[in-house]
DNA sequence: CGGCCGCATTAAAATCCCGTCATTTAAGCA
DNA sequence: TGCTTAAATGACGGGATTTTAATGCGGCCG
């Protein structure tokens, strides 16, 4: 995990860095507003704290210029400044959060595992593909090489969570959790004849085959 | 409008440039991968257009460079390769959509708005709620009072179709259209039976009652 | 080489979905 | 109020879906 600090304060600036530091994090500590827009611009960053008194170019600029360009950065505003106006235009600017100083380093670590357990977990994705296969989770459709394939509700659950594990194995017992809800092993071979119908219809007329067997430990899902 | 094109021949590249220039946009164009890299990544663009086939850095990697940083920029693939498996590579690294040399300046044109279209409307709502309702079209999941509610599929659809014209007036033929894909009327009450058991599950138990009927007219569905 | 084990495949059985229809209830109107 | 008609309700049943059970097949180990 990767986090950007720019903050102008050398005292401030290493007290968090330090702190994030012992937490796990990398960071980088920037302390000017135009070399924190360079730096954010060409890092993939999972994480910016940015205080809105910088120097050269101020943080609510760093912010906006960043909007146009990374949608999803998600981004720490750090101010001095305690009224709800300032803490309005922060949010307005594109801010995710905002935190007034003085504050506890225990908050700030806290809200910035926030942010990114947020941003972390799958924003939404509604197009799940592997080679020319795509699952469409919206429309709830199913196509491969273009063409269209009509898959019961099981059928459907199985390929979307063998979707969101390409490339991992799961198991069978990991099948029986997701697609029923079953803690239990229904003592019937249910997942092998699923497996076989889904196959039926998204491999049997294609390549390459996508659903692979690991003979003892489960299936996987991946392309090539 | 600001469209990046990566293209090296520069009989093809200048065509390219002077048809979407004639067509309203601002258009860079490089000729080489790692220039494009560097500007993809520094200006906001709307669309990029990318050849495969680039000296310094090829098109593949330079996509996937992008798709590490920008999840939204569009991005149209150009090459000379027809081949379905260079298709699905070019896709796979991220691509929105692919054109195999030679085209027409006009195709180009019209897939370039198609991906600007696109990605400018706003990105497919997928939680419709009502009051205490939430529907959450992604994991299938409906909720009334946060308590989790089993609906078979055509009453999942019709309370999608309900929800979508919250407030609207929706008549007995107008579900017939998008819950089944009749055209006609079947002659039975089957959508009367729909609604009755939507009713049952979503109504009952609940206040207020979400789905009202209008004699003679048809359904609505609404908060209030 | 032979037998066992795990998965694939197939068929049959059970269950669920959902369309139909008959009947009851209620709204609108004279 | 009583009549007409639309909608609500309840029950049934056929077909689709899903589960179970039986059998086939092939790899792997002794």
């Amino acid at each position: 995990m990767r986090i950007l600090l720019l903050e102008d304060d050398s005292r401030i600036g290493s007290f968090i860095s330090e702190g994030l530091k012992q937490s796990g994090y990398a960071v980088d500590h920037r302390t000017d507003g135009e070399s924190g827009r360079e730096f954010a611009l060409l890092t993939p960053y999972d994480t910016a704290i940015i205080d809105l008194m910088l120097p050269k170019l101020d943080g609510l600029s760093v912010i906006r210029a960043l909007r146009g360009q990374k949608q999803t950065l998600p981004i720490l505003v750090l101010s001095a400044k305690t009224e709800v106006e300032d803490r309005v235009r922060g949010l307005e600017a594109g801010a995710d959060d905002y935190l007034t100083k003085p504050f506890a380093l225990s908050e700030l670590l806290a809200r910035v595992s926030a942010l990114i357990r947020r941003s972390t977990q799958p924003g939404e994705q509604s197009l799940l593909t592997a080679a020319d296969l795509t699952v469409d989770l919206l429309k709830r459709e199913v196509k491969r090489g273009g063409q269209k394939i009509e898959l019961q509700r099981r059928e459907f659950a199985l390929l979307e969570y063998l979707l969101r594990n390409r490339g991992r194995v799961v198991t069978k017992m990991m099948i029986l959790n997701h697609v029923w809800d079953y803690s239990f092993d229904p003592q019937t071979n249910v997942v092998d004849v699923l497996v076989y119908r889904l196959r039926q219809k998204i491999d049997k007329d294609f390549e390459p085959k996508l659903i692979q067997t690991l003979r003892r430990s489960g299936y996987v899902l991946d392309a090539g």
